[in-house]
DNA sequence: TTTTGAGTTGTTCGA
DNA sequence: GTCGAACAACTCAAA
């Protein structure tokens, strides 16, 4: 009998829960991937930056697996028939997984959990990709918050009670299966094509954390710990960095606390992913103008500071979170074009793509989420490059065409505001 | 149950 | 140029 690992957001050998589990038993261990052809088919790009960010991950962890005699068995299939295939191939005692809380994830493990079942297999599935998941930390009264502070006071409430503990599951690399090594498919093989992905080491920066509350507002500064799309895979541990957190920056441990937030709000509310998590936001008369969005889209709105933002989104996948905010706020406000296609288009778009974070802070922006910006908070474009990027070193960065102002500030301030206090009166 | 204090990230206006 | 108040009034969390 053999034990399965299966690998998912959390593509590293090092201090990983499910991993750790899975190797301190008997039975040699079946390291498996799956490039799920559900999600796969759903991606127009074929130079998709994550399926080659997910495919250069497996790779390291191949060739580490390969050093200790054994090998990554990839599946190009539904989660369910590559389970099948395996099952059929090998005695499997165990399965073992991490938790993955996304709607269509516990979705996806509550049916194959049932057909694993069926066949006398065991599903183990751990805590790993966050410090507290699920309930972990709620009111008094046993609800959820929708608060940031508060849930924040007692999320670090609980980490103070429960010291974070790490798991050495490298050092048992030695009990996976010892096997020839399993063909490694190319990014060819499953339908993609290398893109032009750059992204930074899973570096912790101890010199830039420590600046960090200084330096991250300031978008032609290098001053954002850029480890997001890291936690967005599992490349990196979280309790590797909470535990530096703690010791380096109270604010950027309270953006690691936001990502928690947002992940129990989407657990706890699954309705976001399709509405407005206050129900009255629905009720906004967007605009939703094909041609203003292509703008947007596009990088020609003609406000320097959104069109860089979106320039560094197309060329990149990444945007500075500053630029972010000003960006989704231009789209939603300025623009009354639905925060749902802003949202699908960082989806698309964004290598550190996280639902749960995507969904949180469009919600915000609009101004329909929970703990959100009040709607009569409008980003000024010009105040924001004043204040953040005085110099214009960022926009001359990425800003090489100038565009007429797509809409005139101070007339998109008014129609805005008429439109949503209309909305919420009613 | 009622009350009280507080709530990521702003902008504009007028003194 | 700087500063404080208004924006609009609501909802949440906790005592």
């Amino acid at each position: 009998m053999i034990n399965v690992f299966w690998f998912r957001r959390d593509l590293r050998l090092h201090d990983n829960i499910a991993l750790f589990h899975a190797l301190k038993n008997d039975e040699a261990v079946l390291p498996i991937f799956i490039f799920d052809t559900h999600i796969l088919s759903d991606l127009k790009n074929k130079k998709d930056k994550r399926v080659d960010f997910i495919h250069q991950s497996l790779q390291k962890i191949h060739e580490k697996l390969i050093a200790a005699g054994s090998s990554l068995y990839i599946v190009n299939d539904t989660p369910q028939k590559a389970l099948e295939k395996i099952t059929q191939e090998f005695a499997v005692k165990a399965v073992y997984a991490n938790h993955d809380y996304e709607p269509s994830a516990i979705e996806r493990d509550e049916k194959l959990a049932k057909y694993l079942q069926s066949k006398n297999i065991a599903f183990h599935t751990f805590k790993d990709q966050v410090i507290f998941e699920k309930s972990e930390v709620m009111k008094a009264d046993g609800t959820p918050y929708t608060v940031f502070t508060p849930f924040s006071k007692i999320w670090k409430q609980r980490l103070h009670e429960n010291p974070i503990i790490t798991f050495e599951s490298e050092k048992l690399i030695e009990n996976f299966i010892k096997t020839s090594p399993y063909k490694f498919p190319s990014l060819q093989d499953i339908g993609f094509e290398k893109s032009e992905l750059i992204y930074p080491d899973p570096e912790w920066n101890e010199a830039l954390i420590k600046k960090y509350h200084d330096t991250r507002n300031i978008p032609s500064i290098k001053g954002t710990s850029l480890l997001s799309v890291h936690l967005r895979f599992g490349t990196i541990s979280i309790r590797k960095l909470v535990k530096k957190a703690v010791v380096t920056s109270e604010q950027w441990l309270n953006e690691l606390i936001w990502r928690e937030f947002f992940m129990t709000i989407l657990y706890h509310f699954p309705h976001v992913v399709k509405n407005s998590f206050k129900s009255k936001y629905d009720k906004i008369e967007w605009r939703n103008n094909e041609q203003e969005f292509k703008a947007w889209c596009e990088a020609k709105t003609g406000y320097p500071i959104v069109d860089a933002g979106m320039r560094e989104l197309n060329e990149t996948g990444f945007m500075h979170n500053r630029v972010r905010m000003i960006v989704a706020s231009f789209l939603t406000k300025h623009l009354l074009i639905d925060w749902r296609w802003g949202e699908a288009y960082f989806a698309e778009k964004l290598l550190d793509y996280e639902l749960s974070a995507n969904n949180g802070n469009w919600q915000w922006a609009a101004g329909s989420g929970c703990d959100a910006s009040p709607y009569f908070r409008i980003f000024n474009p010009e105040e924001q490059t004043k204040k953040f990027d005085p110099e214009e070193k960022y926009i001359r960065r990425w800003v090489k065409e100038k565009y007429a102002p797509i809409v005139e500030h101070k007339f998109a301030r008014e129609r805005c505001l008429e439109v949503y206090k209309k909305a919420v009166k009613e």
